[in-house]
Order: C-alpha cells, then structure tokens, then sequence
RNA sequence: GGCCCCAUCGUUCAGUGGUUAGGACACCGGCCUUUCACGCCGGCGACACGGGUUCAAAUCCCGUUGGGGUCACCA
C-alpha cells in the first residue's frame, strides 16, 4: 500500500474555530495512526475575506494544539495556473463548455422553474448546445463568460464508498451542468481543490460533512481528468446547543481555539476533549493521557455518524464552555505528571510577572515548587487558576477575599489577639513539619478553648487570602515558618474589623 | 421546497437479535473533613413514534415525525 497521504486545507477567513479543529486533529491522528504525511493547504483563491492575519491565527491555533504537518502550508492561490490549465484541458475535451447565461437570466430561469413547481431549478443547459455562429455572436458581444462542467446524464449516477457514511450514490440527473470557473476566469472551489488534493497525491479526503453533497460533483473532476479518486471520510458536524452549525459568526470567541488557549487549557486536554467529539474507541475510554495513547486508540471505524452538540452554557458563571471540556482538562491538570504540568504553570506565572527562575534551577526551590503544584491543583480546572487562586504560595502580594474575610477572620475579635499568638507558638518550633506544627496549634487551641475550626480557618484566610483551599498544615509548610508566622502577625488587624 | 444524511439519559460515548440498556459530564443526596476540592457510595435520567420480520428487536426492513447538511460565478 502506497503512503497515506492527508491534508487540512483552512480557508483563512477568521481565527481557528473547533469544526476546523477537530478536522485537523482527525487527519493528525489518522496520519500518525497509519504513517504518513499531513499537508496543510490555505485555501485563499479569491475571496475578499481571506486574510493573511487569519492564516497567522489558524497556523498559531494548530501549534498550540500540538497537531504539526509534514508539507505546507501551501498557497492554493500559488496554483491558480494549475487550476485554470485543467479547466481549458476539460474543455478543450469537450467535457466543460462556455456559458454566457448572466446572473440576471438564470435568477430569472430559477424562479420560472420555482413557480412552476418545478423540482429541478439547477442550470437547464442552454448553452450547452450553442451552435458555432452563436458562440461566435456571443464573444464578438464581449459576454463574460463562466466555464461549466458537462454533466454526462446517460451514466445514470456516480457513486463512491465514503469511509464514514458508507457507499453513497447521488443520481446524475440531480446534478446540474455545475460552475467550475468564474466569469473573471478564477476557478472555484470545487475544480480548485480537486486539482490540489491531485497534485498533493492525496489518498484520503477527511472532512467535514458538509462536504458530503459536492462530493459527486468532485468525483466526477477526477474522472473526467483521468485521476485516481481518492477515498472520502465525511464527519459528522459539531452543532451549538440549538443544534445550528458551529460559526465563528455566530458563536463569537467560545468556539474560538485561542479562547481555550487564554482560559489556560492544556493544548493536550482540549484535544482530548475535541477527539471524543465524534468518536471513541468502542469502549469507554475518556482520558488519553498521551497523543500517542489516543493515535493508537483511533480508528476511522471509530466516528460517528450523527452530529454532536458542542454543550457550552451562554453566560454561565460556573461553566464558560462544555462542562465536559473543563472537566477533562481538570482531570490532565491532576494527573500529568507534575515535571510536565511546571512549565504551563511557568508560563502563567511569568505572565503575571509572579516568577522566580529559582523555581526552575532544580534543588530545594524547585522541590518546593513541584510540591507546591502537587498540593493546590487538585482542585484547580484551569491554568489560569495557578495565578489567581493559588496567588498568595507564588507572592507575598496577594488579595483578601471579602467573603473569607467576613466568615472567618472578622467571626471573632479575639482573632485579632489569637493569631499572634499562634505564630509566637509557630515560632518557637525547632521543628516545623505536619506534626509539631499541628501539635502546637492544637495546643494553643485547648488553651484557649475555643474551636479548632475557628483558629484555622481564620489563619487560612489570612495565609492565603481565602477561605477555601488545601489543609492548614500544609498551608504552613508550603509558605514556610518565616512567611506564616509573618502572615498571621500582619493580617491579625483585619479581625478586629479595620 | 428538492436531494442527501442522521436519530440511545439534558450533553457525550458504549451497546450491532436475547443486557436489570452501561460509562462519563451535569444535577441531587450521603460518606470523608478544619474549609473547598479530590476521592468513595447512592439517586435522578434515554432506546422519537407507528407498522412489520423474528421464538426474541435499541439493534434488521418500511413509513411517520424530528434534527442536520446542501441547493452560489464562498471555501
């Protein structure tokens, strides 16, 4: 069997959205699943929208996913000779014609044929049958003109057996004589992308199923050039909780890939989230916790035939996208290994001018640092969160919640004189592990009679800033005896209510 | 509207003739506990409908309904 050969052909007309994601990851995974190339082809022919911003983001989206290519990115627009060349070799084969029907008349044919409850209102044909004199009369009146493919009717249908869908056939007769290329002579899209994915030598078309309808006419290009018809895989779609289909338009950033990028989501995680859109293994597998688990676990046999709805909640506090998304990138958060999740969390903290290169020497900061991840993310669901939650164990500068503030430091005045006296104890410790430090906390506590919940959560609050967060004596080790005494000296104050 | 595709809990993914229809997320309880999470235990919750075929149907066939795609000189 000759190589694998895919592509991922992007039309740079705004940022990288999930549809086009999850496409790209699917031929990723189907290429390194089999062996072989991905080509990456921006798809700019014509087209006021495209812009080269837009081919920068959606290259930049598919970096931070991790799907890398092996050819390209392409210009399709560099190939518009190619284009054009096997648009004149068609007609020059009589198998494309001239049509110099205008706009205006086929509207008007249309909504004849729409009136007349006809079910057929594609083109009728009418030029295909032009007599040479006419031809002639029609140049000599500098009509524009658009090239047509000549469906050949007599063959009855074409069919092809898509990999997803199963074996597919559309009869001819619903095919009308299509547009191949423009009346300012750019070839479209449908002739376009049959000559590339030609030239590309590419053996396996996976896109989405929207592409499904133009597919005959595309089989019927590469007949007619006498080119091997590469095999077809259609995806089912990703529809919105109203089941309409994904769009940048209507949908805004939350289908954007750079929105998980900017809510810290692990490029890994999203993807995970974006392959069991569509697919699974057969089993019930939900974590991959490598690219190279899923690539082994992936299978064409694997997608789905029915749309998937991409479950974000619109102006959800608790959810700013698919509940499932964020719990599977919670679920990498805990679980990678902590060497792997450091960098990411380097980033956010660099981000937030939080950083010390120290934590990245290796040595005792570095342990520090690992152990100190090891202890917070466990109830973390973003990157992000490693900057805003768990603020007060990377900088001494870090805010007090007001909630925290009014439910445990300010439940008591006497906080204001109890927790100096728990860093004296603190203090005082030779040493300062789980143990001694519990003990004398629990000592004081006795002492003073009161409830241990009082004492800690208070000192939770003014450690951290917050009244939620890992046990109090980790707290204290992970801030160290220096920073908790100092801590519970400075915010003792706020007990009083100041 | 024509043509095409699809149809299992709210969402997602299993289940391809015989299952108490399963997992995950979400939701609701409980346990754990100094808080919040994690974790564990439990609950809620689906085969769209109607006909067939069969001893037996979520699984096969037909129809209906519902949803989606597409009907451009966009890609």
């Amino acid at each position: 069997m000759s190589e694998i050969r895919v592509r991922f052909p992007p039309s740079p007309t705004g940022y990288l959205h999930i549809g086009g994601a999850r496409t790209a990851l699917y031929n990723w995974l189907l290429v390194k699943k089999l062996g072989g190339k991905l080509v990456l082809r921006i798809e700019d022919t014509d087209e006021e929208r495209s812009t080269e911003a837009s081919a920068q983001a959606i290259l930049e989206g598919l970096e931070w996913m991790g799907i890398t290519w092996d050819e390209g990115p392409y210009l399709q627009s560099d190939f518009a000779e190619e284009h054009r060349a096997a648009a004149d070799e068609l007609v020059r084969q009589g198998k494309a014609y001239r049509c110099y029907c205008t706009r205006e008349e086929l509207a008007a044919k249309r909504e004849a044929a729409k009136a007349a409850k006809q079910s057929f209102q594609g083109y009728d044909g009418s030029c295909r049958s032009l007599s040479e004199d006419q031809r002639a009369l029609l140049e000599d009146q500098g009509r524009p003109w658009v090239v047509r493919f000549k469906v050949d009717r007599g063959e009855g249908a074409v069919s092809f057996d898509d990999l997803v869908f199963g074996p597919t056939e559309v009869s001819l007769a619903e095919l009308d004589d299509f547009v191949i290329v423009r009346s300012n002579g750019v070839p479209l899209y449908v002739l376009s992308n049959v000559v590339d994915d030609h030239r590309d030598r590419i053996t396996h078309v996976l896109r989405g199923a929207d592409h499904l309808v133009n597919t005959p006419k595309q089989v019927l290009l590469y007949r007619a050039m006498g080119w091997e018809v590469p095999a077809f895989a259609h995806m089912a779609l990703t529809l919105d909780p109203k089941k309409a289909k994904i769009s940048k338009r209507r949908h805004g950033e939350v289908v954007a890939v750079q929105f998980y990028r900017d809510h810290g989501f692990l490029p890994w995680a999203f993807c995970n989230f974006m392959a069991l859109l569509g697919w699974s293994a057969g089993d019930d597998r939900e974590i991959y916790e490598t690219p190279e688990d899923l690539i082994q676990a992936f299978t064409i046999e694997g997608m789905a035939k029915r749309n998937s709805v991409f479950n974000y909640r619109k102006g959800d506090p608790k959810f700013i996208t698919d509940p499932k998304a964020i719990h599977i990138n919670a679920q990498h958060l805990r679980t990678m290994p902590v060497e792997i999740l450091a960098p990411h969390v380097k980033q956010q903290l660099e981000a937030a001018s939080i950083w010390s290169d120290a934590w990245d020497a290796g040595g005792e900061e570095r342990d520090w640092f690992l152990r100190t991840l090891e202890l917070v993310r466990v109830r973390y669901n973003f990157l992000t969160d490693f900057v805003t939650l768990a603020r007060a164990f990377f900088d001494d500068d870090y805010p007090m919640e007001e909630k925290a503030l009014r439910k445990s430091l300010r439940k008591d005045p006497a906080l204001a004189d109890y927790l100096p006296r728990l860093a004296d104890r603190l203090d005082d410790l030779e040493i300062f592990d789980l143990e001694t430090t519990e003990a004398a906390l629990r000592a004081l506590v006795d002492e003073l009679s009161i409830k241990p919940g009082l004492l800690i959560n208070a000192a939770r609050v003014a450690l951290t800033g917050q009244g939620v967060g890992p046990g109090i004596f980790d707290v204290f080790l992970a801030l160290g005896q220096a920073r908790t005494c100092a801590r519970l000296r400075e915010k003792a104050p706020l007990c009083a209510g100041e």
